[in-house]
DNA sequence: GCACTTTCCTTAGCTCAGGTAATGAGTTAA
DNA sequence: TTAACTCATTACCTGAGCTAAGGAAAGTGC
């Protein structure tokens, strides 16, 4: 049972936390730095930059979906020369997958892109709120991994 | 022109919103409190909360949705009896939209169900990680609108 | 060593929520 | 009163996820 004193109120938090995230995730899908590529995609490349490698299997845990999907993010991914898939090196029915240096330079640019994109709005936040997302990001990121 | 000063390394910043923002509004669309009922949907009924009533096409820009995708929103919810039509008092194209008393009630037990969620999910974070994201969470909500 | 089960990836087909383009009705301006 | 504009709508398309079902490889019991 979690720590029920910090209940009290937390709807309104919890409401605003829902509704902000879906938003905000809509208006990220027009941010999209290359067209050509859906927020799972550019995801899942940035997954690879930290893990290096993984299977199908692996990524589709890592990323909430399910394993078909995955299997055609990858396939997609591969089409566009973004990622390479080698056979497994101890299990033949697995892959592993890995990013080509096509994506390490692409990520480069799309990070330089949102940045671009986030100083315009940081631009129009106080120093107050730009600090308390900057501290939120890393929690957002380890709720949207439990 | 924004701030550069707060510029240095808001890449990875950014990058940890993004991620979390994404994954977090994917997880969240499974936690529908009900299944009949899309997020924006949700979000919509959300809206009409706060505003009382709204113009569709008001609607539409205030959840950055395009209109046709509105009226299809719009048609469902009354479809279901959660909105109200009237017939707008100065202007014969456009309609009132207004929430009923049984998207009052739905909204009252989806609080409650989202409490049980959130409550899961906050006694696994720590007390400064959940004051973060309380905090954080009116921020993504100007963020959104922004 | 051979069937049985499990695991991993894949294929096929579906759904749902969004978008664009084009239409119709109502309003405003010339 | 005609022209241009705005709001909502209709029709159609796309994109990204899902489930169900399969095929190949690995593990397990006899």
């Amino acid at each position: 049972m979690p720590d029920l004193s910090r209940t009290p109120d937390d709807t309104a938090a919890v409401n605003a936390l829902r509704s902000g995230v879906m938003r905000l995730s809509r208006r990220l899908k027009h941010q999209r730095v290359d067209e050509s590529l859906s927020p799972t995609e550019m995801s899942v490349l940035g997954t690879l930059a930290r893990c290096g490698s993984a299977t199908p299997g692996e990524l589709a845990r890592k990323e909430h979906v399910q394993p078909p999907s995955m299997t055609r993010i990858v396939a997609l991914l591969e089409s566009k020369g973004l990622v390479g898939l080698e056979p497994h090196p101890e299990d033949r029915r697995q892959k592993v997958v890995r990013q080509t240096e096509l994506a390490e330079a692409m990520l480069e640019e799309s990070r330089r892109k949102r940045n671009a994109w986030l100083a315009e709005l940081a631009g129009r936040l106080d120093e107050d709120e730009w600090a308390t997302l900057r501290a939120a990001a890393p929690v957002l990121e380890k709720l949207a991994h439990m």
